[in-house]
DNA sequence: ACTACTTAGTTCGATATCGTACTAAATGGA
DNA sequence: TCCATTTAGTACGATATCGAACTAAGTAGT
C-alpha cells in the first residue's frame, strides 16, 4: 500500500468525519429523544412514501434490520408511524407515518433550514450541488459491490 | 425549505450511507473484535505520530471525548496502545502505540488493500481522488463551524 | 497566594447498534 | 402435495456511543 492507496484511505476517513459533524448539528436541532437515525426513517417515507417494508428502510440506509427493528419500534412508541401487516405478505408489515409523523418532519425540516442554508452560504451551494452525483456514484458502486 | 434545499439534505444522506457501506466493508477485513473505530486511532497514531492526548484524538475524529476514553480503554485492554501521564499537564495523558498496535495496523491495511484497489478500479482513482480536495473543504467548514 | 474559572479525563446510566439465533411465512422443485 | 430452502421480522445479548455529572489540575485575575 503506497501514499496513492493511503489517500484513498483518507476520502473515508473525511466522509466518516463530514458524518459525524453534520449529524451532531442536525441532532442539536431536533426536539428531544428524536435522534437522527429516526428523523431520517421518517423523511424517507415522507420523500418516497409510506406503506414500506422495515426491510426496504434498511436496505435504503444500508443499516442491519435488526437495527430498523429498532429503530421502528423507537419511532412507534412516540406514535410517529404505525405499523400493520402487509396484505401481500404474511411475513412482512408495512410501515405508515401518523399525522404525528408527518408534522415531526416538517418541524425538523424547518428547524434545519438555518443551519443549511448557512452551510450552502459557506461552502457554496455550487460545491456541494456538484459533490451529490460523485457521491452517487461512489454510493451506487458500494451498494452493488457489498463484498468487495 | 425547496427543492435545492432538499438536495443539501441528500449529499449528507449519501455520504451517511457511504459511510456506513464503507465501514462494514473494512469492519469485514479487520480482526474478530477490532472495531472500524478502533482501527482509525490506530491509524491516526501511526500517520500522525503518536505521543498525543486522548482529547486530541477526540477532536480529531470529532466524536465526544467520553466516547475516545472507551475506544482507548478498548485497546489498551487488547494491549495495542499505553496510556502514560503526560508530562507537560498533569490532568491529562499520552497515547503510545505498542508494538502489537502497530502490527495490529499494519495488518489491517494490508488486509484493506485488496478491496481498495478494486474500489479504485470500479469507481476510478481519478475520481476518488477528486473528491478529497472538496470533502476536506466541507469537513473543514462544518469543523469551523460547529454551532452553525 | 487566593479564588474563580476553565480544561482533561473518568464514571455512570441510558440507549443505539448489530451479530446470532430463532419463528413464521413464502417459494420452488420433485 | 410435500419438503427443503429462502425470506421477513423479532428476541436476546454484547458492546458502542454519548450526555450529565464528577474529580483533579491548570490558569487567570486580584
Amino acid at each position: 500500500m503506497d501514499d496513492n492507496d493511503l489517500a484513498l484511505f483518507a476520502v473515508f476517513n473525511e466522509i466518516g468525519i463530514i458524518n459525524q459533524l453534520s449529524s451532531t448539528v442536525f441532532q442539536s436541532r431536533l426536539p428531544d429523544g428524536l435522534l437522527v437515525s429516526h428523523f431520517s426513517v421518517l423523511n424517507h417515507l415522507a420523500r418516497l412514501g409510506d406503506g414500506r417494508t422495515p426491510l426496504s428502510i434498511a436496505n435504503a440506509f444500508q443499516v442491519p434490520k435488526t437495527t430498523m427493528t429498532h429503530t421502528l419500534g423507537a419511532l412507534e412508541k412516540r406514535r410517529l408511524i404505525k405499523m400493520a401487516p402487509n396484505p401481500a405478505d404474511g411475513r412482512s408489515k408495512v410501515v405508515v407515518l401518523t399525522e404525528a409523523g408527518q408534522k415531526a418532519r416538517e418541524d425538523a425540516i424547518a428547524a434545519m433550514t438555518g443551519p443549511l442554508h448557512r452551510l450552502a452560504e459557506g461552502v457554496g451551494r455550487d460545491a456541494l450541488m456538484d459533490l451529490l452525483p460523485r457521491l452517487a456514484a461512489l454510493r451506487e458502486f458500494l451498494d452493488d459491490n457489498r463484498n468487495i
